[in-house]
DNA sequence: CATATAATGAAACGATTGTTTCAATATATT
DNA sequence: AATATATTGAAACAATCGTTTCATTATATG
């Protein structure tokens, strides 16, 4: 019958986030999604519809990654205080990456293209819901254990580690001090203590 | 001689302003700042030189009204401690602000423009250092008053408030539940006690 | 091997991009 | 009033935008 899809659809949209989110999705021509994929212009509105369809494509392929760092961070810590730290610390380590200088996909997504798209805007409030449910749950058996004390409430604890973390990664777009960084990264912690 | 020049350049840069900060850079085409402007695009080009001329032009004039805040803040507190507090009160205020759905400009600018446009990218950087200056003398201020605790140097503290901050104003993007702001804010701040 | 069907490549679509050109317009000076 | 000069509006520039079309190519099935 029909002829296969030749390519991996995975690794095509691993490249498409990349050029998305190094260029923005108004930044990205379909030539340069042709040229990074490989793909003809024709193939890729044959597989993936529109650009707007493939960025939303991407952007989920991207928040399920994400997602999985979580069950990752949760594998690789004893405990949840270990892993709020652990949670921290490799996002800190991305920061330092050279490569970082694009910034953080999800944020940049946020800015671009939330008010412009409704049904991106929810993927990306999901997004935000996530991370901060993970965190609420981390620190709520933290707070049970007595490794996090109990001055403020999980949830109003996970808003704040969310917050600064999307701070942290804002200001490392300008800044590419490390040690700032993890002593920023320390002050925004000690406050569980 | 000549004509004189007939629209009001602070005026019309107000309204670049506002344009490239709602649709960013890219988003934003010669014809919309021509019809938001009310300018022909031929003036726009003889006065303005280009589009990414006129958007630094455009980004310097907002960064120049931030810092003229600044001075407000001082202006309007009594002492360090609180124009720090009226510093993120005024922050949160404009977070709040239904019209926030825009972002911060300079944030906004970061995301979109600091790596593809180095002459970008150092207006960017000097607005981040004169924010931070102006915290870390506010806090050093304070602390030699002793309304703020010395468990941490004002360099410190300036950049944790400063990332902080912008935490804050990305959140805001997604998220328009103001007690949560506060309570963020609040939490923020208490380190300094 | 023939057939059905999907991927492919190339070309073209109209629309819009940023920018330039230039004649027409308007005004401060002589 | 005449002159000089900068602004203005309209048109055009080539380039690129996202998207569509369609004949060609390739392959899994019968």
């Amino acid at each position: 019958m029909p002829r296969e899809i030749l390519f991996n659809e995975d690794e095509v949209l691993k490249k498409v986030v990349d050029i998305f989110w190094q260029k923005g999705y108004n930044g990205t021509s379909m030539q340069d999604l042709a040229s990074v994929t490989g793909l003809n212009r024709s193939s890729i509105y044959n597989s993936f519809g529109s650009k707007i369809n493939l960025y939303k494509l991407a952007l989920k392929i991207y928040q399920k990654t994400t997602e999985s760092n979580y069950q990752k961070v949760l594998l690789e810590s004893d405990n949840s205080k270990a892993a709020i730290y652990l949670f921290f610390d490799k996002a800190l380590k991305s920061l330092n990456n050279k490569n970082f200088d694009k910034g953080c996909f999800i944020i940049n997504s946020t800015i671009e293209m939330s008010q412009k798209n409704t049904s991106i805007k929810e993927v990306l409030q999901d997004s935000q819901e996530n991370a901060i449910q993970f965190l609420t749950a981390l620190i709520k058996d933290a707070q049970e254990s007595g490794s996090v004390n109990k001055k403020d409430t999980s949830s109003n604890y996970a808003y704040y580690l969310y917050t600064s973390l999307q701070g942290l990664k804002i200001s490392a777009v300008l800044m590419d001090n490390p040690l700032i960084f993890k002593k920023m990264s320390h002050t925004i912690l000690k406050i569980l203590d």
